[in-house]
DNA sequence: CCCGCTATTTTGAGCATTCAAAATAATATG
DNA sequence: CATATTATTTTGAATGCTCAAAATAGCGGG
């Protein structure tokens, strides 16, 4: 059995894999994102590398073997799957199932998942868009837009919000711009480095690039 | 905070001092309890004591300081909530959630068991009738006699089921012997150890002493 | 009162995870 | 190319939890 701290690693891994397709990842890449000293990041990946869940090129970086990538997504299907029933079950704020999911993913067994994902009419999506693994470990690859970049007047749907921090997803909910709902980039401006989006029957919002960037859009 | 592991033997420790109400628990016994070696507890059991949560004897044994019993209530509020939403909402049997709760309670924050606590009706037992601390850390007082010890002949209904094993769990249910069901002890043969328990509409049931005592009743 | 049994405690050690700080390798710069 | 900078690895140590096995204490029976 993998320990808590092994899923996590795992994890984090994958998400960092995502940053940067087909590159390696550096130890203190994953040190920060670990939130401990980078000695401790060779140590564990060297032992994760003898388990046979990482590829470790010293000097180089680390990447997951197959193994360690189902194990990460299964890591993060619980995780994903525990917000949404956090947010649709229990009534919590979409703010906030982030962390509670951190310590719930490694406490729920297989039999209690199936029962969620059979509960929740087995979902693609969390409750921020990002897309929930399948039970045998497949990932619906996605090709989305931001509002940083789709196209000028078109109509599109909000997404998926790629920041799990409170205060951002606050923000967003204040506006409005939240998965499913239907909008349109009014303008963009290079100088000014901000984007105007326009909702229906609320009033229009500005953004800068980098928040926009955060927002993915799909095709209406 | 504290640790899974501090969580766990508070909660044992709870749950030991419950069997033999007044005394100290034996270091032995709470080595076998927790399924690991006596020396090991010795050690815990100290530094547990340096954190102010149990009082020790050396030689003597353990009991729980107001401060342990507290933390143990709140773990054991967290099983026994977590354990009636596994049945109620996901739909698991009533003889696997046991494992599932021990596992789950240790990862539910106090914000998630409100909601838990809120959905469900503010219930006050668990899916075997154990009673369910309050979030002040209150436990209901109860007095109920078993199956073994009720009056002859006398209505009365299943109120708890005092053992969480699976198998033990499957027969009771197997024999309708839940908690809420009306029965009534038929006839008890001190020489054959049986006691024969009527139940509405369906054929009578004969235990052993052992296992009668095991389930206990209230009057109707 | 001593003996032997049992429960408990102590001691020494190991595993997993972490840090601090020193050593080393790789990389960029002048 | 030598050096300065930065990233990585190594080393030594700590913490929390555990075990095995030796030492010790307490108790009942002779």
């Amino acid at each position: 059995m993998a320990s808590i701290t092994v899923e996590n690693y795992l994890k984090r891994l994958y998400l960092e894999q995502q940053n940067a397709p087909g590159e390696l990842v550096s130890m203190g890449r994953l040190a920060t994102a670990m939130g401990v000293v980078p000695g401790t990041v060779t140590t564990m990946v060297k032992a994760l590398a003898d388990s046979g869940l990482v590829a470790y090129e010293p000097r180089g970086g680390v990447k997951l073997t197959r193994g360690g990538e189902q194990l990460a997504l299964h890591v993060l299907r619980r995780h994903r799957l525990v917000e949404l029933f956090l947010v649709k079950v229990l009534g919590l704020d979409w703010s906030e199932v982030h962390t509670e999911a951190d310590d719930l993913e490694h406490a729920i067994s297989d039999k209690v998942l199936e029962k969620i994902d059979e509960y929740l009419g087995r979902p693609s999506v969390d409750p921020h868009g990002d897309p929930i693994p399948t039970a045998k470990g497949k990932l619906a690859e996605t090709h989305l837009e931001s509002l940083a970049d789709c196209e000028l007047g078109r109509g599109v749907r909000i997404a998926r919000v790629l920041d799990q921090e409170p205060a951002f997803l606050q923000f967003v909910d204040r506006c409005g711009l939240i998965p499913g709902v239907n909008v349109k980039v009014d303008a963009r401006d290079v100088q000014s480095d901000a984007v105007t989006i326009r909702l229906h029957g609320r009033p229009a919002v500005t953004l800068g690039t980098g928040a926009a960037a955060k927002i993915l859009v799909e095709q209406t």
